[in-house]
RNA sequence: CCAGAUAAUUGGAUGAUUGCUUUUAAUUAAGAGGAAAGUCCGGGCUCCGCAAGGAUAUGGUGCCGGGUAACACCCGGCGAGGGAAACCUUAGGGAAAGUGCCGCAGAAAAUAGACCGCCCUAAUUGAAAUCAUAAGGGUAAGGGUGAAAAGGUGAGGUAAGAGCUCACCGCAUUUUUGGUAACAAUAAAUGGCAAGGUAAACCCCACCAGGAGCAAGAUCGAAUAGGGUUACUAUAGUUUAUUCUUGACUGUAACCGGGUUGAUCGCAAGAUUUGAACGGCAACGUUCAAACUAGAUGAAUAAUCAUCAUUUUUUAAAAAAAUACAGAACCCGGCUUAUAAAUUAUCUGGCACU
RNA sequence: GCGGGUGUAGCUUAGUGGUAAAGCUCCAGCCUUCCAAGCUGAUUACGAGGGUUCGAUUCCCUUCACCCGCU
């Protein structure tokens, strides 16, 4: 399986505002096409309504799990994702996670 | 068996796959708690021109003895209060050094006092006694108020009364005895018995405390003159609550030479952990042996699956659901608060049986 | 990580050891053809739990929530 690379810099989080937008239940989805690079990049950002770090980084955690999954099979290259985490991240079962995700990227490139 | 009290423990287990942080030659090794929390106290460590000493202020502590690096912590005891008991709670010095406060009610709330009362004296009115009136004196037994009003009960005594006298109980002082001490004593003597409460009101007394905090601080590289060293003068200012004394710095001249940000260190071998022996009622201490046990910084310690364990529900099996509080950030010692469920030991009371 | 502050009626503020005050709001009535303004009346509160005290919103301790500063 080989390794989601994972966006850091402020600049491309601020790009994927401007980008498509998906809401499910348990997340909110954001994707932006990028040129340059022939690989699938994700980012995962949770804020400070749901709860201390340790709850957050449970959440990124489980984010994490469930997109290294979903977005070799499913995700486009050169694009750019962006999750956004809810506190029903932490509730919600692991497989209808997956379910969740993969129907969320079919339909976000409609 | 039921109802309690105290002390203590655990805080799901094992394996597989895929990942994260530190580390290693190497998938080599290690990787969250009893509270990591609150930041309520105490220390280590670092800096504050690493300043030295005195006085004052401010803050804290406050029965006695011990433990500790230290403490507002802990242990043992004493007094007071609560409980049927096991046991629990306790900021518990000083009120004749001084000041303040004590609403309403009540005569009176503090230099104690005299409203209703009780009693006596002589006088006036009525008159058999008795009662009533105002005046002088004695008294504090009774009354009602309140959280609180110059000991309680009984007997004697008296005009009426009163520790006025006596007995018992309580209290104070001195001595004695026991105890390191707080304190205790159905030990002795003396005193007729006392100027209420409040100090988590000001205050007095004794003891303790310099300030800031790892974002402290140190080094390296880059970067747009704020810094450093030496010499000299002056006594104005500064020196982290105020003030005094001493010391130091700020000023002028010469010389040297690069701040915000980033990285590294600080930062994991220590008041360390485990075990044994000895001392101590205990907190704890001493000695010996063994071990090295998290170190992130957009912030790791996880995700999924399987088997088992515990609890709940429906039950014939079996199935389903749940498994608390909560997440290190320089490090320790306490306190406080949160916590599903389970276990162990000792003790008290009740019921039943022998 | 460290330091400091505030919680009183629906809102904005007083108060301070003896049982809580004012303004606005809301409700009812009067006035008015009706509304507003005005007048009268009424309702509602000391963040929570302990302690000291005869008595606590006030004093002390613990705790909860919120706000501010250092960087």
């Amino acid at each position: 399986m080989a390794k989601l690379e994972t966006i850091k810099s402020s600049r491309d989080f601020q790009n994927a505002k401007n980008g498509l937008f998906f809401r499910s239940t348990s997340f909110l989805l954001q994707a932006i096409q990028n040129d340059n690079r022939g690989t699938t990049r994700v980012g995962y950002t949770v804020s400070k309504q749901n709860g201390n770090a340790v709850n957050r980084n449970r959440i990124k955690r489980r984010l994490r799990s469930v997109s290294n999954l979903t977005f070799e099979k499913h995700g486009k290259k050169n694009w750019n994702y962006v999750i956004i985490g809810k506190k029903n991240t932490l509730i919600v079962d692991f497989q209808s996670l997956i379910k969740e995700l993969t129907s969320a990227i079919k339909k976000i490139h409609k």
